[in-house]
DNA sequence: GAGAGACCATACGGCACCGTACGGAGGTCA
DNA sequence: TGACCTCCGTACGGTGCCGTATGGTCTCTC
């Protein structure tokens, strides 16, 4: 079923164009008008869609939910040496924080009521995971856990601090290698 | 000089209203009618004190970037021990954070142009005190600027995630105890 | 106790967005 | 070909906010 190209609009669309637009411009600039104006459509082809404009974010939050967290995860889970897996978790996600404004757009909002729950889900999801990382590694689960946590807010943190200031954080090749580098080696450093 | 308790309102009473705004909505909360309204007076008092509502969150930014940061760093400086200094200063930022929704929404509005330049002073301020610290403690300069932006980050993004979703950190007294000695015990760690 | 200036209330116009009402174009099937 | 359904454009009213204009009130000063 091949489908026009702009003619008409899904609710996909619409959702993705709304996923942009947190990009751009954080949760505020999901709005009706403007979004039908970048889509060369107008609200009558949204409001068919969609209920109003909750439901629109809803949608883009579900978009984003299912979209990068797993891919991640899948990516770096092929990784067969737990000590590799570990770096290569920090690797990919310190770096691509220089690309995905989504992420610290959503963060911006954590307050949103149909912004938490997402977001909840996401971070326990990611932070269990990067607890079973160091689970792997042979640390006993509470110590594992803690260090887990530590790597986790490291990573909110960075990319906080790469989107807002990102004079502040590693930027040449090398330095960013040996910035990971030494990340590792304190997080998997062996028990006091 | 006494001073009639609300009769007449001051500038900085409007910026510390307008504090208090972002702290409990952000930075979209930073709003004059809304705010005229709560301090029970209207436009015409605002807009004689200020230009308009960027001179308020300029005002209200001001505010925040000459608190916090430095009070903190004084109260840790104050401890001799540099190891007990970086302790401390985790300790301090890392259960502050339960009770300041100041910093999470400014975090939270990085990318507007009023923010960013007073986010990015107080970072630099921070991150180099945090390195600071562990040049302190014999780190090499280099490194001592790893761990310090380490430290750093991972603060960051425990205030984030403790606004977020405060079931995901550790709570109880003694759990956050336990995480804060790991973390130390981590970030300090002699070089491998 | 009258004038000046600081401070504020009221009223207004404007803008950007939300959501609704309704009509019309295009395809589908009898 | 005509009835029908899907999808969308247009037009409208409503809301919340910004900023301005203007006049009033309080306080201080001589």
């Amino acid at each position: 079923m091949p489908r026009p190209p702009v003619s008409r609009l899904t609710a996909d669309d619409w959702a993705g164009a709304a996923l942009d637009a947190i990009g751009r411009g954080g949760l505020a600039a999901v709005a009706v008008e403007p979004l039908a104006a970048r889509l060369g459509a107008t609200k009558g082809s949204f409001y068919w869609h969609f209920a109003n404009r909750d439901a629109l974010v809803a949608a883009a939050l579900r978009r984003w939910e299912d979209g990068h967290t797993e891919a991640v995860i899948r990516f770096v889970d092929a990784e067969p040496d737990p000590r590799a897996r570990i770096r290569l978790l920090l690797a990919t996600v310190l770096t691509s924080t220089d690309h995905d404004p989504v992420e610290v757009a959503v963060l911006a909002s954590a307050a949103h009521p149909l912004v938490a729950p997402a977001l909840a889900r996401v971070s326990r999801r990611r932070l269990d995971y990067t607890a079973q990382l160091f689970r792997d590694l042979g640390f006993p689960a509470a110590e594992a856990h803690r260090r887990g946590l530590l790597a986790f807010t490291a990573y909110l943190g960075h990319a906080q601090l790469a989107h807002a200031t990102p004079a502040l954080v590693p930027r040449g090749r090398a330095d960013r290698q040996r910035y990971i580098d030494e990340v590792v080696a304190l997080l998997t450093a062996p028990a006091a």
